[in-house]
DNA sequence: CTATTTAGCGTATCTGATACGCAGTAAGGA
DNA sequence: TCCTTACTGCGTATCAGATACGCTAAATAG
């Protein structure tokens, strides 16, 4: 077993000699947490700031944790807090768009978390219970497992994406808002027609200088490919399990 | 016009007095693209590191460059190089098929650029080559630009989910083969069925347990939620185009 | 009671980003 | 032509962060 999935799941065995621990695994987490939190920045989170939130010296977490690297994986799993229940009596399509808009919920809360490495297939408790929820979802279709595994994954990797765009273009908006409002002014001044016929198209059609509200925009946006997707799932659930 | 866009179409004037500059920015970026590509790893690239490969001090590259972030900035899309010609005579679906291979393609020959904060909606020459590209392809679909810029910007965060996942996965693997190949015996040591039903399903299917080769099916999952992306984009259009 | 294990932490080392200011180079302008 | 100004490169310094090392004290096993 990988020793950060044993890590995850507190497989260790408590030690049974020497003195009694005055910090545990899950206090250096929850406090590496707060740290990324308070600034709503991965980058925050030093060894020293988390010791510092504890009260306790640096050298001390490294008694827990073998390296910050180590840290880092623990707060991908516990920081992504574990689904509620999944809507019942309802069909897959509603299920997986409530799905995916609640992890993305879920995730929005730590918009840090979109900046952790990922290390593996999801082995953390919290992680995998987000996965077994969105494979529940397509229980009813008759799909069989492996063909869930790859409409789930397909998903998964369709909201990382957004993770990792909307997060940072959010966290760019936030920082310079006219850097997007003037857009479709920068575009003209430095894409050449001849060379971005595409482009220029919608800069004269004004794609780019509609503002509207940023984040209405993503969800917007994200809802839109959501839906397109769910569109071609649809159509290979009729074309599995109908055409039987 | 923000300053970082203004750096990546270089639309700095290159001042008039004072020594010639023994460097320019094109040696910086690419010399941190070599470290970059060197360690295949984002974390290599040190002021220091760039610098050492020039040949100059460390110092020397802040006349040119106001931080390292604005070094980023230029390796992200320097690194992604420009499209070759989108194939001709060929129905969008092939074409955006072949567009989603090809930028995967070239963000695989430098793994470390998923790493790279997104800063803003692109707006460098190569990175708004490939938007322009995508765009293209959609042209003869009828659709209007709005319409295009939805399926585009889905099918590119399709894409950015597929660069944060598989190339940390790849990494991931690389690293420690055996916790991928063990992810199945895992799940069953961690994962109690009452409370992960889905996963257990699974697991007992031995879904896990079956070890291909690491690419290809990375591969394959990648393709297989494109189609499915894509069927759904065949559906939109056939409601927007086909039913005027 | 002694030996062993373990937790906390002070000190040290190394790496990396970047501020500051000096010296030298090159052009503008009188 | 000469002086002033702007600019390049770089040495030094400062600060922050990750973590190795080893000491002291606490707690348990035998």
């Amino acid at each position: 077993m990988p020793p950060d999935v044993a890590l995850m799941w507190r497989l260790r065995e408590a030690p049974r000699r020497g003195p009694k621990p005055s910090l545990s695994l899950d206090d250096i987490v929850r406090a590496a947490i707060e740290v990324a939190d308070a600034d709503n920045d991965l980058g925050a989170v030093s060894m020293a700031r988390v010791a510092e939130r504890l009260g306790n010296s640096t050298m001390a977490l490294y008694r827990h944790v073998k390296s910050k690297d180590d840290l880092l994986v623990l707060m991908s799993d516990a920081a992504i807090e574990r689904p509620d229940p999944m809507p019942e009596g309802v069909d897959w399509r509603t299920g997986l768009t409530f799905w995916a808009d609640n992890v993305l919920a879920a995730i929005r809360k730590h918009r840090w978390y979109a900046k952790i490495p990922i290390s593996g297939p999801p082995a953390g408790p919290n992680n995998l219970a987000w996965f077994d929820a969105a494979l529940g979802l397509l229980n009813d279709t008759g799909l069989p497992e492996e063909a869930k595994v790859g409409v789930v994954m397909g998903l998964i990797t369709y909201v990382q994406g957004e993770v990792r765009m909307a997060f940072d273009l959010a966290a760019g908006y936030d920082q310079n808002p006219a850097a997007f409002q003037q857009f479709g002014a920068t575009l003209r001044q430095v894409a050449d027609p001849r060379q971005y016929p595409a482009v220029a198209r919608l800069v004269d059609a004004g794609i780019f200088d509609e503002v509207g509200n940023f984040e209405d925009e993503s969800e917007q946006d994200f809802d839109f490919g959501l839906q397109l997707y769910l569109d071609g799932v649809a159509a290979f659930i009729d074309r599995v399990c109908q055409g039987k």
